[in-house]
DNA sequence: GCTCTTTCTGCGCACGTGTTCACATAGCCC
DNA sequence: GGGCTATGTGAACACGTGCGCAGAAAGAGC
């Protein structure tokens, strides 16, 4: 009768993983001994090693590490929530994200889209036992760590100062660089501003418009003009033209690079000379801005030092779970380039 | 004695992930009733459904689904293996195919990187439970593929034709397209044509070549200029300037339009007047084509197409594991902008 | 030969879940 | 009351793995 069972469960699957109590059957042993000889530091007789190693190259065995990490272990599966990919910034920062995880032998689950899918998206994936959750940015909803806070899966923050138990925090000093911007500008002898910033829910968006406002009026000046767009070349490029159709700025701040770019688009497009009559100046350092077509001035937010951190953040968390949440702020860098 | 194990473990271990056998416990069921909550039409009084739903939602109690998928059930988790991330292409078809997974409850585990450090990565990978594993072009050695075959995990390769079985493919006609590029250039009178090439070890490379020959050798031509490059931008700058340099093309066909980006760049330093000395085509249609600093002719290599098939054959490849293998190819578009 | 250490091995538990199985309770009709 | 169906329930198993435990074998020192 069992075995009748086995025998249509067998067939009803279309092909079951090959699992160590094959590869034991095969080699003889125990299924204990297949355990230990891909357990390195193991007892296990070297002779007797190499003979399990060769049946289970044979067989295609390899551990099954869903089932191993049931005992407790790490499952190496971190989830990263991407911002929005068609951003080239964000893009490029997923990438390298990517590439350092697989380095350091993390899986990374990533979630993008809108942020309600996202939200939908986040709730599914926190089914799975995970070993951190990577956030970029965004404007995710507060419920969200306290989810991982009860599931008490660390949470590294990124682009975002958050305060929450067990979770660190990598941001870029957004003021200072916005600072760093205009005092460039003013030093240039540029009078009259505008600045085209990005969604004020972004956090990353009303420090860089205190930054801007802050330095200004240590100059003793204000704004001249002012737009919030989306982070878009197209939308950078809208801005702008509205922009200039109302004020005569000699100074551009943007609060990306793709919005600036859009901008230095609309400049040439009505014949305002860059930078002979008017200043533009980015916020990110996307590859696109030193393309010599473009030669975009810009204010770098360190892409390499912001995972570095995160990395180093994911070790020492999943090193020691319940160490005091810790943040770290980025220095921002001029990129002087020929729009200034 | 083993009481007191069972507590050292608990001590040790950081923050235990609530199980579902607490839930049992808070709300005075068995362990089979709280699994029959989470299973839409099992036999479960409807109002102790209610209780035991209320008690999950209070200690934050949601099923693992790496248990789960131990009784055979999918994992829902699908390897994704990225191009070069810096490529905008690849890095578009990620953002898209990672949003398109999501929106169907399939989580990606994107690899990304060198080739040797993916295939390192695909090997580790390889230790978890997936539905599938999806290919984006690249030049992955074959042993990849049959590693996924014994462990029957379904392929789906994207951009590259392969014949394997549980193997499906999504593949542009790229002999069609450097066709179709070829032949609007000598719609528009152009005789002297020159090619920049991506690595010859791509099968995508050799269609585009080989359409691009025969299409001239059907109007009686040949290649004036021939160029491998690398597929950036600078890499088309580079070989452009080589080109221009040694021979007096009127026509230029890249593989991709990050290279073609970069020889209208040259072009335009050189001041070779685009499109009235000099046709430019690029492959691809990537969003910065369309700006209207570039707004390059390209062939469109349908994005939203190959990725709606991709998912259309993994839904089908789950649903009949043992269905035979399948290929789809993709027709390309000429989108006819300002540089031909 | 006897004890002690070192090396090696198999048995069996634990991990968290979905599902089958056997059993209970209740309602209904003859 | 007897037989039937529909509904509800907990115990038990299976999934694949790592590891603890106990015992075996072998060698070393007296």
């Amino acid at each position: 009768m069992s075995t009748r069972k086995t025998v249509l469960k067998e067939t009803l699957k279309r092909a079951r993983r090959v699992t160590a109590a094959d590869v034991a059957k095969a080699a003889g042993v125990s299924r204990s001994a297949v355990s230990r000889a891909f357990t390195p530091g193991a007892y296990l007789d070297s002779a007797k090693r190499v003979a399990i190693l060769a049946t289970a190259k044979r067989l295609g065995y390899r551990p099954n590490a869903l089932a191993a990490s049931l005992q407790g272990n790490r499952t190496d599966l971190v989830a990263v929530i991407a911002g929005d990919m068609a951003n080239h910034y964000d893009a490029a920062f997923v990438g390298a994200l990517v590439a350092e995880l697989n380095a350091h032998q993390k899986w990374p689950l990533v979630l993008s889209g809108s942020d309600e899918m996202t939200e939908q998206s986040i709730r599914s994936v926190l089914r799975y036992p995970l070993d951190a959750v990577i956030v970029r940015g965004g404007s995710l909803p507060a419920s969200v760590f306290q989810d991982c806070a009860r599931l008490s899966i660390p949470v590294i923050s990124s682009g975002r100062v958050v305060d929450a138990p067990a979770t660190d925090c990598v941001a870029c000093r957004n003021k200072d660089g916005a600072e760093l911007a205009v005092r460039t500008l003013l030093a240039r002898g540029r009078t009259c501003f505008g600045y085209i910033g990005g969604p004020a829910s972004w956090s990353s968006e009303t420090e860089r418009l205190a930054g801007v406002r802050h330095a200004l009026a240590e100059a003793g000046l204000e704004l001249c003009a002012l737009t919030q767009s989306d982070y878009t070349f197209d939308g950078g490029r809208a801005a702008a033209e509205a922009m200039f159709a109302t004020s005569d700025i000699n100074a551009l701040f943007c609060a990306n690079d793709a919005m600036a770019l859009g901008a230095l688009s609309a400049a040439r497009n009505q014949n305002r000379a860059v930078p002979d009559q008017l200043s533009i100046i980015g916020f990110d350092d996307i590859a696109l801005g030193a393309w010599p077509d473009f030669d975009l001035t810009t204010i770098r937010n360190p892409l390499d030092k912001t995972i570095a951190e995160i990395l180093r953040l994911l070790e020492a968390r999943l090193k020691d779970p319940s160490k005091d949440s810790e943040t770290v702020m980025i220095d921002p860098e001029l990129i002087s380039r020929g729009t200034h």
